[in-house]
DNA sequence: ACACAATGCGAGCGATAGCTCATATTCAGA
DNA sequence: TCTGAATATGAGCTATCGCTCGCATTGTGT
């Protein structure tokens, strides 16, 4: 038997060009609906009229409305994972407390990208079944993170590489995302470059090895 | 004009012991339907039903079904602000590590005390409108952290203590709650203990002075 | 110019949701 | 014992949901 396909896979390719139009007007006007709206009011009916198009297009396309909302997260965390990809590049040559640093500013400036729309994300998509894609992106971040931690291993104290990573990413992304959807007020100000000067200390020192500051770095010439 | 009634308040208070029976049942039907079945599904019918009451009996003590699902978040709320108070007294008096690595134990049994219901409201539950109550039990958390790291002042290096109880809390929570909840196989053997090292090395080095290791601990009887 | 495929339309289906209200039952106080 | 208040009942209302299907329109290849 076929394997099934999962119904949250957009139903066919768009091969003339109006339909790509549909298709991505759909989209957009579900990300809208859901910024406005919540999850639960965005019903597929308003999407269409959002979108300007008939219900029925919309199901030529998106088999179901759990469908268009992993769409709309699918391209949100291609966003999100452009923005740490760079980040991470032009990062890996840097001494690690001056990395971690660097990395900490990328992710408030990936939850700025849209908040709205993350908050929505993050707060209002039942994150069972269907539609466990909002994890999705923490486990490619995870792998990058852990990549990068390889690469530095000499910089760091004796460590499992997995767990650290781990241990960083969900860090780095619980103060990020708290920090920016939850107490906006601490990001106006200076407060926000201390913040990061706090969450830097935070990873910092739990990766770099104790005893004196900047000790090891001659490591990594050896 | 009166102060109007949060759409999540009790309707009434139950004078009788039959209805308060009546209500237990159904706060008990909504907990276990949450679990069972998601917040979507389950409906105000199941939720009678399942209590072994009526619709109507519902409706006379809880004006909706937002209502009904406070109490549970109230319910759930007050028995982890139990074990984090209690945990947080037993430690006062504990160096700032050791007491650091109790409250990361706590944390992970606070999110083992009914992980599946724990689950469900955190991530399943549209938490905006009139359901902000999931994030209550942060701030109160935050709260005692506070005060605690006020009573250890002299252990810490200097800090703002508002933003090192954000830093801390959140870290704790975010890693307790992502190790518990979607990396069980972490939590299996005596990767626990690990992860309660990690934890505890991640926040005991961020709060700490740097330079050696036991140095400071002499100002505590100053 | 013609035929067939691709795309677009939207009234309306069945299901289920949250919730009300007229009515019945049980309890507490006199 | 009797009466009014408290409590319980559930059929059924309205609204909205996700979604289908028969048909109209537009595009493509010949």
């Amino acid at each position: 038997m076929a394997a099934r396909r999962p119904i949250t896979t957009p139903r066919k390719q768009a091969s003339q060009e109006r339909s790509r139009v549909t298709v991505d007007a759909l989209v957009e006007a579900t990300a809208r609906l859901l910024v406005r709206d919540g999850f639960d009011k965005a019903s597929t009916n308003r999407i269409a009229q959002e979108a300007g198009v008939s219900v029925g297009s919309l199901y030529q396309y998106y088999p179901s409305k759990e469908a268009l909302v992993a769409a709309v997260i699918d391209r949100h965390n291609r966003e999100l994972m452009q923005v740490v990809r760079a980040a991470l590049a032009e990062v890996a040559a840097l001494p690690i407390e001056k990395a971690v640093r660097k990395l900490v500013v990328t992710a408030i400036d990936a939850h700025r990208l849209d908040p709205k729309l993350h908050r929505v994300l993050a707060e209002q998509i039942p994150r069972t079944g269907r539609l466990e894609k909002v994890a999705a992106f923490n486990r490619d971040y995870f792998i990058l993170f852990r990549d990068f931690l390889e690469s530095h291993r000499d910089e760091l104290r004796a460590v499992d590489l997995e767990l650290a990573a781990f241990v960083c990413v969900t860090s780095i992304e619980a103060l990020t995302h708290t920090a920016v959807l939850h107490r906006s007020e601490m990001l106006s100000d200076e407060m926000a470059e201390t913040l990061v000067d706090e969450a830097t200390r935070l990873l910092a020192g739990y990766l770099m090895p104790r005893e004196g500051g900047r000790t090891r770095q001659l490591r990594r010439y050896s």
